[in-house]
DNA sequence: CCGTGTATATTCACTAGGCAGTATACATCC
DNA sequence: GGATGTATACTGCCTAGTGAATATACACGG
């Protein structure tokens, strides 16, 4: 018991993280995430002051594995930038077509507290999309692209508007087009940056 | 009371809209509804057999409003085929901007009801999205162009994504974003149009 | 090495109220 | 008198959150 030994804390994060994905905030009550993390109420009441402050902890815990993946997606696809973002799409694709995908933790989460805009979680959420666009803006002044920060934003629209289509068509195929368009708006966006390095 | 005089039924499913929207699904008890109806909850049990059988009803009843609005921005915007195709998003954005605006409804309670893939709402929520996608790609066969159904997709996908983003970012300039995106998207569709008048 | 103190971590049992759905009865209209 | 619609009052269960006690571990004085 030197070092690692799964905190408590820990496990039932990882118990809210399972419960709260799988079958939403609301859907799921205290007492079944403290039982499938092995401890009783007032302990997951010792760590977290309320059920809000556990919705938060669990939205945290999702924020930079989720980015870490969209990013080694990028960086593994082969091509130009264009295929590289569609990679994304593509690979993503492949997870929604998982039985137990469930769509974008944050985006759900953010639906079923759309009456509570200043909630935690609310800010968690849209700071983890902010990141994306970021990255993704980035990449693309490396590119030397003009306009960069629009391209962006229009790329994690398709990506958000992937997420809260395939999670209502439980097509995966949706995906894909949205691929599409974003290879085809990057594509344009290269094209025009060639012909006129810099922006108007 | 020979004709018109707000059936309870209807009483009862106004209510639903007015809370399920602005609440959320799991947010809102049946007793709410009832109350906001002036109906006591045996009377609302008496018109629907469950509260998941409102649910249905609520999303039943803003179909054809919905597709009716965005068929008349489209309709009623100045400018060739792009315009009026951003012209629904820039519509958008000005509701968006209204405080009582809350997202898709159709999408929320996809999100809410994810874990329940063949609930009836997400049933009446998918036939939705795919009557603007299908009334999009007609509006796009008529203008003779090339792969009018990915395009129309990609059109629905933005304003999913333009739906689900403005919701947790409380800012409506996603939906300009968006908007932008959809009419380069067109755009070029057409030009490919006039100069390859055959899809490949 | 032993006692005592203190902070951390955990448990059992509980409150007070909300929830979906129902048993029964009463009214009203044809 | 049967069909339709409404109301009162209820059941049984689930909900977030809490009060009070307890276990564990480590610190320090003797």
């Amino acid at each position: 018991m030197t070092s690692t030994a799964k905190p408590t804390k820990d496990r039932i994060v990882a118990a809210a993280n399972k419960l709260f994905y799988d079958e939403g905030i609301r859907g799921v009550s205290v007492d079944a995430v403290a039982e499938r993390a092995g401890v009783t109420k007032r302990t997951l009441y010792y760590h977290f002051k309320s059920k809000d402050d556990l919705i938060a902890a669990y939205l945290e815990g999702r924020d930079q594995p989720n980015l870490v993946l969209f990013k080694r997606w990028f960086d593994e696809a082969k091509g130009g930038l264009p295929m590289k973002v569609q990679a994304i799409f593509d690979n993503l694709a492949h997870s929604a077509r998982h039985p137990k995908w469930r769509g974008c933790g944050f985006l759900r989460t953010s639906a079923e507290l759309a009456n509570m805009p200043g909630h935690p979680a609310m800010k968690i959420g849209a700071a983890h999309k902010k990141k994306f666009e970021a990255w993704l803006q980035t990449e693309f002044d490396t590119a030397k692209l003009s306009n960069a920060p629009l391209l962006a934003r229009q790329i994690a629209l398709l990506l958000d508007g992937s997420f809260a289509t395939v999670l209502l068509h439980r097509d995966a195929a949706y995906m894909e087009a949205a691929g599409l368009a974003a290879n085809k708006l990057v594509s344009t966006a290269k094209r025009a940056a060639s012909k006129a390095p810099r922006s108007s």
